[in-house]
DNA sequence: GTGAAAGCGCTAACAC
DNA sequence: GTGTTAGCGCTTTCAC
């Protein structure tokens, strides 16, 4: 044994294995073997090792196990977002707090990265270039994003949160933005409303135009020739919406019922009826597309369409892992259905 | 020279320092040496090496370097507590953005882990210990939390974002919240207010408790009984603010003025007060807490006590750098100082 | 100014 | 089962 010498002195820094390989009379290897949970090893052997671990306070250093294992078992979550207020936003909060719930289950940590420009995006780029972590989860919200590609050219195993604005081949996680439009609009309907408008998002974000779609399938579904009057578009925030449910009763005060693209915005909206003095929901019928559970503590509370975050950041995290050991399909992507939650009888 | 015959082959992964020391014609020595910065370089090596560099797109490997220079240019921010809403805080949310900002302009990057309960406080000691993380910014808002005590045993350079709430001995960066809140009460009994309400945070957490002792101070100093008829508690929420404006509004209907002590609550008093018919400013004047800078776009724009959080980000990134090289003394802190911005003639 | 050599702490064959 | 050996890619004395 030539580590009994150099390694008796453990004058500074943490705890080595060697350390604990010669407290625990063996040799590197097993305990290695012991932390890394490997089965070939005698239930003495490993007893003596986890004590030693327990009496030195042992804790592997991860770089040193990088540097051979080339994982980091830490994969990021970007936000590729110029605007830095889309923190706040629930949906977005929802999907952090989601993945991070997933990846508690693991042994995989997570970390936070946000682009707001080129520069930043460059080094997030680098970042994940220099084996910082073993993949990456993106949510990249508008059209013109260069990260995607920047990522996937990089060789980076990668995940879009939310399916890309173009056609692009790459793999993704989304919910079923224009089903759910769809079966909303098709429950108004089914109320017997005869002037269902919708707010939409932004058609530069691909939530917006698939929202929009929805509203659209179902409304020439039902025979009815869709009227410009009777959409609007916000911008997904609570003042956004507001403001376009304003617009909205302006273009077509006759409007009866009309589904809400996201829940910010649904919360905006009813304050816009409210102003106006229209009763929810016996005058207008509103139905919410509830990114984060906001809507349902509004005042009524909303039926929604109901997005599964849960299944979404776990269906995120699944793929990415199979994407990281090349399980997966080249660009494999899921589709997570929503669903219809009537809270009240609108 | 050894290496020219094991490292030609680079059929696989990233280029390494031997390949671009191969391909410059020096040594891995000198490489290291430009890609560090190192003034003892000939111009000549340099370029070839930079030339080489560039050629083969070469990323040094962070792992490998950690690992001698035992630092990861990396810091965590994390954020201890158990709700998980309290991501979209635009509080939070503004710091997590300018802690971001400030570490763009360095060659640190920022990781974020978020604790919800005892496990996940476990799993972040853990990480910290690992030697993933150079420091910790720490944003623990409850008074039992036990991060901070976890942290600082093992010896992770910390600095928290937030006055801690008992006395413990730790280094911190927080903005003078009692400060700024005196100043906004004697702005509004400045203006000849009489009955001058308080609507403060829970008393659990230190911005609550400072900023109550702020509008308790100046309330003092202007000679006035303190009336506990004009304090109400809220949680920080919007909703939280509607609620406890109308219990204020009830407690104390001769109110006219108040200062509200966080932006999202004063969004929900103002609309506590229009509902209850009471005029603002005219007829009560407010002024706002502005965490990050939302109670400016208020109906009417309110008078607000801003908090300089580009500078207390700036602050605490600087302080856990010089906490990290062991530059800080033992439990360095720093107040920032508010200021009172007046935007409408409240 | 530059190179050779010695590790940083760990895992992974490969023998025993 | 267990130990020995050989690196992972990099920085860093220490000679030259």
């Amino acid at each position: 044994m030539t580590t009994d010498l150099t390694a008796h002195p453990p004058v500074t820094g943490p705890p080595t294995l060697d350390e604990v390989a010669v407290l625990a009379g063996v040799s590197r290897a097993t305990v290695s073997r012991v932390v890394n949970e490997s089965p070939k090893v005698s239930p003495e052997a490993r007893e003596a090792v986890q004590a030693a671990i327990a009496q030195l306070r042992y804790v592997p250093n991860r770089m040193a196990r990088s540097l051979v294992t080339r994982r980091t078992d830490t994969i990021a979550l970007v936000l590729s977002e110029p605007n830095s207020q889309v923190f706040s936003d629930p949906f977005f909060a929802s999907i952090v707090h989601g993945v991070s719930a997933a990846l508690a289950e693991t042994d995989l940590t997570l970390v936070l990265l946000t682009a707001r420009d080129a520069r930043e995006q460059q080094k997030i780029a680098r970042y994940a270039r220099q084996g910082h972590v073993d993949g990456v989860v993106l949510m990249s919200l508008h059209s013109e994003d260069l990260l995607p590609d920047i990522l996937s050219d990089a060789g980076v195993p990668l995940v879009l949160c939310g399916r890309p604005y173009d056609g692009r081949s790459v793999a993704y996680v989304d919910a079923d933005n224009q089903g759910g439009a769809q079966v909303a609009t098709e429950h108004l309907i089914g109320l017997g409303r005869a002037r269902v408008a919708v707010l939409t998002g932004p058609m530069d974000m691909i939530a917006g135009v698939d929202r929009h779609a929805g509203w659209l399938r179902a409304t020439t579904d039902a025979g009815r020739r869709p009227d410009p009057a009777l959409v609007a578009h916000g911008d997904f925030t609570e003042a956004g919406g507001e403001a376009a449910m304003a617009r909205l009763l302006d273009q077509a005060p006759d409007l009866d019922a009309v589904f809400v693209a996201s829940d910010p915005m649904a919360v905006g909206a009813l304050r816009a009826l409210r102003a106006a003095g229209r009763r929810v929901p016996e005058d207008v019928a509103v139905v919410g597309f509830d990114d984060a559970d906001v809507a349902r503590v509004c005042d009524p509370p909303l039926t929604t369409v109901a997005q599964p975050l849960d299944v979404m950041t776990t269906e995120l995290v699944e793929l990415l892992g199979r994407q990281i050991d090349g399980r997966a399909a080249p660009a494999e992507t899921r589709t997570c259905p929503t669903r219809l939650v009537r809270r009240a009888s609108a």
